[in-house]
DNA sequence: TCTTGCTTTGAAGCGCACTTCATAGTTTAT
DNA sequence: ATAAACTATGAAGTGCGCTTCAAAGCAAGA
């Protein structure tokens, strides 16, 4: 059993944030000491651990207290639940997909500066030169 | 050239989101007809749509005003934006990481899921039972 | 001409995910 | 016994990225 403090190292976010979680019902109500100071348990540290990996990947609050009311209320849920991951799933494909794309846009951009930093006399370019000579360079692949 | 609710169609923003990108400096100074109403020209719409595959990977507003004000700045600025791209794209391989990780662990939930729906016997599950069903799956992989 | 619709501006509002604050009670160490 | 550290709560504040509002000016068709 941790304490708050104890609980936010091992999980590395805040007190307050903890708390955050649980008012908004990502957590199920953390035991009390004598009804006053909270003592999380191994379990409850996994199932933050859990509920970072979603914020990580940018679920919102709101799906995942949807998420976890769902599974409080046991196997009779499990196929809404599955629908629910797999939305999430395409979501994340989304995501990646956008990411990839500008991925692929700024590795070109870095590869542009390079190349022009091979020729000092790109220190004079204006922006709307160096916006063509970009332009130019990517229609022609 | 186009009206902002011409830009806007063409963008899919609104007139209000342009008006704020333009404050915010994400754009250079629309131009305008007797003084008043805003012009687009093609280049502007070419703007906003580097603008926009930004946004959607995630780029603050204030780091793209940052990268603009140094391109407007013209060529004397290159080793500072190539320097900017290289940390973000770094950055972007971050968030990639946890949307991998994300998605692995909900591929694995989903699986589980699968496998759980073959049993009618997984209706009576509690969140408990079905948590550490979960975790001893996971252990023995 | 009058109405409808587009545009302008600054200011205020909003949803999200927390953080910070104010106030108060508890526990531990010295 | 008392100070230092920890915890509790509700309420307010913060930063982001827009959106919405209010008041006003312009523009084009019936």
């Amino acid at each position: 059993m941790y304490s708050a403090k104890e609980a936010a190292e091992i999980t590395g976010l805040t007190t307050a944030a903890l708390r955050y979680y649980e008012k908004e019902q990502l957590l199920l109500p953390i035991s009390r000491t004598d009804q006053k100071y909270r003592r999380y348990s191994e379990t409850d540290i996994e199932w933050i651990n859990m509920i970072q990996c979603l914020r990580r990947a940018n679920v919102p609050i709101r799906l995942i207290r949807e998420y976890v009311q769902l599974l409080i209320q046991g196997g009779k849920t499990i196929s809404q639940r599955r629908r629910m991951v797999q939305e999430y799933i395409d979501g994340l494909h989304n995501q990646m997909a956008n990411l990839q794309n500008a991925l692929a846009l700024t590795e070109k951009k870095l590869a542009f500066y390079e190349e022009l930093l091979q020729r000092p006399a790109a220190q004079n370019l204006t922006y709307l030169e160096e916006w063509n000579l970009f332009k130019r360079k990517g229609d022609s692949e």
